[in-house]
DNA sequence: TTCATTTTCTAAGGATTCCTTAATATACTT
DNA sequence: AAGTATATTAAGGAATCCTTAGAAAATGAA
């Protein structure tokens, strides 16, 4: 089973209109060392721990959950479920169980 | 940030009524090794590659982003959802969009 | 409680993977 | 085509994981 984060962080960034050099930079990386490290993430060369996952979905907004949704379904789900306000998203889940 | 992964995997094998042992041999590792790296995992003492994660919440019966999902109400979101047959779950998320 | 068994956890080191550096490749723009 | 911006890659030191071996908790019966 391959990692669906690779794609998930690459189109995400792009959708916020950032390089991986702007990213980097918000991440708070060198220039050289931050592109290098976000393109070994998005081509799937190597995986970051979850506290750097984190700070790429905080930066991208999205939740951390959907870099690592393998499901296209879910991953929607969790896009839209994470705009819904606090009063909304509680009701969704209400409804659901 | 902390990986919401320990508590998540505990939490859904002790739903699912299995050992430690009992899911290592479902994931087709020996005894001894298996509970080692699951205590490993449940305890945050190290963290398991996405393969692994994957394997584990495919035992379970959970989506896998659900073991890095940070959100408690994002979280039971996608336990729900993930129990919808094919068509409610277009179905809400076309509501959502 | 005490003993026996089950279940879970931990330390240490070899094995594996990541992060930094430096450089190259690809994609735009003029 | 040249120049610039953006993205990718290889290599090795640094960090993390996986296996082994064993010990600690938890559970349950006598």
């Amino acid at each position: 089973m391959q990692s669906p984060l690779p794609q998930r962080l690459k189109s995400a960034r792009k959708l916020a209109k950032l390089t991986q050099e702007q990213l980097s930079t918000e991440l708070g990386f060198d220039r050289s060392h931050g592109t290098a490290r976000i393109s070994q993430y998005e081509t799937g060369k190597h995986a970051p721990d979850f506290a750097m996952a984190k700070k790429m979905a905080d930066a991208l907004g999205v939740p951390v959950a959907y870099l690592y949704c393998d499901d296209d379904k879910l991953a929607a789900l969790l896009l839209a479920a994470s705009r819904l306000s606090k009063e909304e998203l509680d009701e969704l889940v209400q409804s659901l169980s």
